[in-house]
DNA sequence: CGTGGTTTGTACGGTGCCCCACGAAAAAAC
DNA sequence: GTTTTTTCGTGGGGCACCGTACAAACCACG
């Protein structure tokens, strides 16, 4: 089941902000595609070979540690870009990128984004403050998933979702929040049930409805709007 | 008390990948100054007024929640820099950055150092990669302190702090670890006691010194070697 | 030599989450 | 319509770590 989006708003909000020119130059070297849920995009250790400003949907990246222990670092959408190592001159992935909510996005093969990066002096700059916010992003997270309860972060995930999907329903099952948030699939079950019951939010099978996200963002730990505010201050 | 460290090897190892001209350039702009232990060189949120390229001892990065829960999500010595939020045209410190062990380091000012990062492709090069690897280690730290125990990130830290002191034998109090690893200090005596009684260190009041440091790779986690690997795989 | 501050040892009850496991209900496949 | 798969609910025992608190050991200093 595809979730109703608003077609007419399908831009990078990271593009947005380049001069005409410059972002006319980069979506001429570029392709919408799909993106669908579960797909891979990157593997940790392995070679970038495009990079992503996606439109819609989001993305996650995924921390993997000797063993099968996983946990989400980061969240992609409409506001960031994929591939970031590539702006550090990096061309391995440390992360895994996963297609969590599905959406579309502009694809550009790593060889001609580099050109753009070397000719643009906008675009490197937009890029690499784009780089400091998840740095910021990141090391909040480390401090989010030590401190916080699982009720909190699973409230502070659907917001930043619902964000990205521009839409107040989304897909993600129980057991995909787990890995999301390093935790037993029982866990989520158990966070989740408690939003619903505060009638915050409704789920049924993997679909997910945010009803009342005001409530939500009283649920959620503080790091939801501590990682807005890094994104406006950084990018502004 | 001070440790005996070899002076004769002050140098800074991402200065060393420099070219000879390059690097002769940027410390000419530098001075050589004393890091002393609990200095604060920057503070969460502030203007970043020097960059720092430590030649001995070591800095903490710790991000700090609202409420008063601290936690150390980077460690810098003479292998790294302080300030990589300049290398990405951002001004302000994501962190706060304390010195943990007492050093040296190159100390340069932030509107010098940008000259410099202008005008030096092989600086951008160097920093950019270091840069990258600062973000690789912390996603690592995120599934770390999720899933690995107590006694076992000390472990790590103890190994990482030996690198940078270039020692085996440095500073640090139970309290100070607790708030680096975010745990209760008596979670730390526990940890530091069950390491002592296997003979992998010895500490008293503050000063910590490893016998065994194979041995205490074994009680590590594997994160110790995985940032090292990365730090390998990129820089090289 | 006593006093005060710092550092470390330890104990107790509590909690958040783990591991394991089983069952139910809805959707999908046949 | 029956079977299989996916998704979700729930329970019991256990463990790592928490919050708190108190005491002992050690050092610095008057």
């Amino acid at each position: 089941m595809k979730t109703a989006r608003r077609k007419a708003e399908a831009t990078n909000r990271l593009l947005a902000r380049l001069p005409d020119l410059d972002r006319r130059r980069l979506l001429a070297k570029s392709t919408s595609v799909q993106l669908r849920t579960t797909d891979v995009l990157y593997e940790r250790g392995k070679r970038i070979r495009e990079v992503y400003f996606p439109t819609g949907g989001s993305i996650s990246l995924i921390a993997t540690l000797h063993g099968h222990d996983r946990l989400q670092v980061g969240l992609v959408g409409d506001e960031g870009m994929l591939g970031t190592s590539l702006v550090l001159g990096v061309t391995v992935s440390p992360t895994l990128a996963l297609v969590q909510d599905c959406g579309t996005a502009w694809q550009i093969d790593a060889a001609s984004f580099r050109e753009e990066l070397e000719c643009s002096v906008a675009l490197r700059g937009c890029l690499q403050r784009y780089v400091h916010v998840v740095m910021c992003q990141s090391a909040q997270t480390v401090a989010c998933t030590r401190f916080h309860v699982v009720e909190a972060r699973l409230a502070r995930w659907l917001l930043m979702t619902r964000d990205r999907a521009h839409s107040d329903h989304f897909h993600s099952t129980h057991e995909s929040l787990a890995t999301i948030l390093g935790v037993r699939r029982a866990g989520v079950t158990h966070a989740a049930g408690s939003l619903q019951q505060q009638r915050l939010i409704r789920y049924s099978r993997g679909e997910i409805t945010v009803l009342d996200h005001h409530g939500l963002e009283a649920s959620a730990c503080a790091c939801y709007v501590a990682n807005q505010d890094t994104y406006a201050r950084v990018m502004n």
